[in-house]
DNA sequence: ACTTCGACTACTGTCTACAATAAGCAACAC
DNA sequence: GTGTTGCTTATTGTAGACAGTAGTCGAAGT
């Protein structure tokens, strides 16, 4: 993922502890290591990640405006939960910038665009060969973000990448059951190309075609194991008691 | 406009300060009182708003990710620069966002939602009756926002409004011509309410084409001042002299 | 035994203070 | 006269501390 380390045109600087403590709070919360609806201490955290509250609060707010937590105000912030609906918003929103990227970009008209997703695609099939489901999942995500960087809109690509990263969080939560999600990783992979060369041609109407069908593939791997993890997760989780099924608050 | 002071389902609370601070900065900056690319020296904004740098600087994240303000790590913050670039990814994104709640929402299932646009239109048409310019532009965005909120979309009102609120800031740039918009008042409201009547008809296709047409008109008075204001400043402006026609940070 | 009132604990919200970096300016050398 | 170097100042980044509030546990009364 593209963490959203930014020190500017070129000149490096030492990034602040705010976006450090962001992007760590983000990895965490992906990576699981805070189930959904778990709450944050402040306290807790300053002294898990070496450094003061001002900072760290500030990280928070960041979070707080990707949709990773939410914040009452005088309660404290929790680990966003994801209900349903939640999915089906990620997935639908996602889906939507995607296809406004193709409507507003697919006659490519700076060859560069494409440069970025083609490596990408490359990058897909090699993990398919290699048989590397992380590395692929990753290419596949780069891949996306690429796409939609062929509409030159900069505010479009932010948007898609916030909603991207909270599709990840919809996979947080059902970590069991990722692996099992592409049965042949080559034909995911030439899904994958298969879209790019639409988009290459320039005919938009088969991109978007294309883009639908692959749609529902997509749908399929977020949505469906989301209904898998709830049902196994009545049945018997150990502990992180969160109540699922409670919508966000309504910042 | 609704600002984002969300306290929860019904608790009432004093709203924190950063809210507050937020608050009022993004009135400060569509005000005008700030020109875009002016320098916000913490220190000033602090004895100005009388609090303290902490709850100001949260604040200043959240209008960071709101696209108001950029910020350089060790260079301060600035209020966002508008490029051209800038006024067309705002209003074909908008126009994006606008399109996909009625795709989503459009046989609208809850006819409760439908309870907040008409009040918007009604609002709007008695404005329009009074001659009052500033409500019916505050009505027209409260329609459009209550519009958007037919699809029952949490993440797409959301960003519906952030993108809103951007669009404000483009009309702050040329606040000189904002009083000649509108030909025709009463005209302008029955724009509206024409969509409207198209959304209750339940037929997605002509309210879509409505809204396409409803677009139009509305690219016609942000974007087209926008010309009127740049060369009217390269011509002579007072002071401001940010530097106007640069991209934006890439945070 | 159940309800209600009270104090306690832990946490968040805010402030003041210190350290470090960047920009501006002046003096010096070439 | 021009370029460079060093200092000065202002501003940001961070830390630590204090106050206020919400949630909780316990005890007393009904």
């Amino acid at each position: 993922m593209t963490t959203s380390a930014s020190p500017g045109p070129d000149g490096i600087h030492a990034p602040s502890l705010v976006q450090l403590a962001a992007d760590s709070l983000r990895s965490m919360i992906l990576a699981g290591e805070y189930a959904p609806g778990e709450r944050l201490a402040e306290e807790r955290l300053t002294e898990r990640l070496g450094i003061s509250r001002p900072p760290l609060r500030e990280a928070m707010r960041l979070l707080e405006g990707e949709g990773f937590i939410v914040t009452q105000p005088r309660k404290g912030s929790r680990v966003a939960t994801l209900t349903d609906q939640d999915v089906h918003e990620i997935l639908t929103l996602r889906s939507a910038l995607e296809r406004l990227a193709f409507e507003l970009g697919v006659p490519v008209r700076d060859p560069a665009l494409l440069e970025a997703p083609r490596r990408a695609v490359a990058e897909m099939e090699d993990c398919a060969r290699r048989e590397d489901r992380g590395g692929l999942v990753q290419a596949g995500y780069r891949f996306h973000l690429a796409l939609v960087g062929i509409a030159a809109h900069r505010r479009l690509s932010e948007s898609y990448a916030a909603i991207q990263r909270q599709q990840l969080l919809c996979m947080a939560r059902n970590l069991v059951v990722r692996e099992a999600y592409y049965e042949d990783l080559v034909q995911h992979a030439a899904r994958h190309r298969l879209l790019l060369e639409r988009v290459e041609s320039g005919d938009r109407d088969a991109a978007l075609a294309e883009l639908a069908a692959h749609g529902e593939q997509s749908f399929a791997s977020v949505a469906l194991p989301a209904e898998l993890y709830r049902s196994s997760f009545s049945g018997g989780a150990p502990s992180a008691r969160g109540r699922a099924g409670q919508s966000n608050a309504p910042t």
